[in-house]
DNA sequence: TCAAGTCATGGTAACGGTATCATGTGCGTG
DNA sequence: CACGCACATGATACCGTTACCATGACTTGA
């Protein structure tokens, strides 16, 4: 909309305050603000109205195309700058989406270290090309006057709580959910496909011919808890039922510990589906320490599809997500819901990034 | 400031539309536009004038106390909400700063994983708390008119060039940049002291007794050319002369490839400082191949203390840093240009933790 | 008793854009 | 020649807030 490209171009002439050439009513007086140039200067400089002066910066057809070039210089010259207030006081809307990060304390934040960072890319982009801006914020600062002014909201963050939905949806804003979907939900909710990658590492392992998997990780979060359902669904549909190993932790020492558990307990098992790369990683190392092989013995799998896990030894699988193009959609949807569109909840397709586990 | 906490308090009364209680002097009409009632509503309400309302929403001390409880009831009452713009606008100030970050590519992003995440939450909360709001946005989205209307701007991005920085200094807007510093930089830059860092790490062989130490990583980067800096000097200052292993990805297989290749040229060493953990992480691998131990035959650094090399088996020894801290440090020197004070750079310690290798 | 000094409140004019409804020109056509 | 129409531009009135400078009531002290 109305972008200006200025920066790097610089201005030629400095613009040298206004009082002079301002029609001040009552002060004849000199205090010079150092403010920039206003379309109503712009307008006395080129002998037209200001009227004239915001359809040629704005694109409008109803201007002569050299005027608005003339304008366009000028503009150029004298440094002006748009005054984004003005425009969204006049148009009653802010042109911003707030995004609201959930940080967790710290705890477990490691498993969503690669997570918000390309999402909030995804979302950075897509808005900002749509001319929105993009007002980033904690959970704490969201009672800020600023995002209250927002034409519309994102949360971010694992198993957003309901009441935080709730809490959100009362301000009367577009607001669009980034999770795990519940059949009930009445917002927008977008999130890649848990379920379908719980069944594509089924699919593998049963093609693979592996016919005691493990599921490791906590389904209480509920992004995990559709991998798993998609993961025993689809092995049920081959009459395969795998076990559960809850861990709570995402760290390799947890896979580990899940491992030796298992071999401790003297389970039988040729397949692993860890809820995490990092788990992933540590299980592949207790099954190497119990003095069984991957992946002779064990096929493992894990999720995230970390930039770490392509170059572990041996290469790790792992069902892989496209955390921008998540971003995009997020972004996508907002915009739909401001324009007074409807927008329904979506899932993002999953890949099974196929390694040497 | 002007922070109403309306999150969580459900309006009781509905605004009713405004024409009916507007004091239109044209229109007498009735397009109900469903917008929310302004300060001239709530005074009308009160049997007050709309500055009175200003100044108790702002808590001047020039309103009588009982007054303003009472214009706060009924602003929570009839759902109002505070307009931005138009405060924005009069007061000629964005109360926004603009965080601008450096998106690689992609490349060797991996290095930054846990990076700008944290340095986004101090900047967030620091922010958010003076009452400032954040505008995220990547490089390409920083010509945006909103940008240019930011009170101030934060540069993020691994070695952010210096044509950037000057293009953005060009808009004559407070500025911070996350980086190193380098000695003849004009504006104010904050980052962790990869000096030091060096500095610590080599202190730490030379107790150890380790006198053959190796530099990993890629010195083209500034802040690494720091760590290396400091890493040398200190040595020299034991008569130690490291050896530099110049590295240009930062994945674990390159610090693998690394020490096979110190190996292959029959290279004696007994000490690796890598500049990034998972380098450091693939080099441990590495001289476990090579038939070497650690921390036995050789100590290992690496740099940035992911939560990942904790849980690494053997755990890694990591030069530690405060992403958060150094948000919020960024935040606090924006705010204090903005309001005219003045700042200077300033480098965050580091720590080093010493783990197993 | 009156001047001076609080305290609480109000009138008015900005801040810098854009929507709405004119206005004025030139041109083609019946 | 008058009419209608497209095109280019302008005058005016807001959008919702706060700064500036009153104004009136009531207190205080000489």
């Amino acid at each position: 909309m109305a972008t200006l490209d200025q920066v790097g171009h610089e201005s030629e002439s400095q613009w040298e305050g206004r009082a002079l050439s301002r029609t001040s009513k009552k002060q004849g007086g000199g205090k010079l603000l150092s403010a920039g140039p206003t379309m109503a200067d712009l307008a006395r400089l080129a002998g037209l109205s200001k009227i004239t002066v915001s359809r040629a910066l704005g694109d409008s057809p109803l201007v002569n195309p050299e005027t608005r070039e003339r304008i366009r210089e000028l503009a150029q010259k004298h440094g002006y700058k748009f005054n984004i207030s003005a425009r969204n006081l006049r148009l009653r809307h802010s042109h911003t989406v707030a995004v609201i990060v959930e940080m967790k304390p710290s705890s477990d934040r490691t498993m969503f270290d690669p997570y918000p960072l390309g999402l909030l890319g995804g979302i950075s982009q897509e808005l900002t090309a749509a001319g929105y801006s993009v007002l980033l914020t904690t959970r704490q600062g969201a009672a800020v006057a600023a995002v209250q002014a927002a034409d519309g909201l994102i949360l971010l963050g694992q198993g957003v709580h309901q009441d935080a939905v709730h809490r959100f949806h009362k301000l009367g804003v577009p607001m669009v959910v980034w999770g795990a979907g519940l059949k009930g939900d009445s917002h927008v909710v977008v999130g890649s496909d848990n379920r379908l990658g719980g069944a594509v590492v089924a699919e593998y392992f049963f093609r693979l011919g592996r016919r005691r998997p493990v599921f490791i990780g906590n389904p209480s979060h509920p992004e995990i808890h559709e991998r798993l359902n998609g993961f025993v669904a689809a092995l049920g549909a081959h009459a395969i039922k795998p076990l559960l190993m809850r861990r709570d932790e995402f760290t390799p020492d947890s896979g580990t510990g899940a491992v030796h558990s298992l071999h401790a307990r003297g389970v039988d098992f040729d397949a692993i589906f860890a809820c995490s790369d990092l788990l992933a990683m540590g299980a592949i190392r207790g099954i190497q320490e119990v003095g069984r092989s991957v992946p002779g013995d064990v096929s493992v799998v894990g999720y995230d599809d970390m930039p770490l896990g392509a170059s572990f030894l041996p290469a790790l699988s792992s069902v892989h997500q496209d955390w921008q193009e998540g971003g995009i959609l997020l972004a996508r949807k907002v915009l739909a819901l401001i324009r007074g569109e409807s927008a329904a909840s979506e899932t993002l397709p999953v890949s099974l990034v196929v390694r040497s586990t």
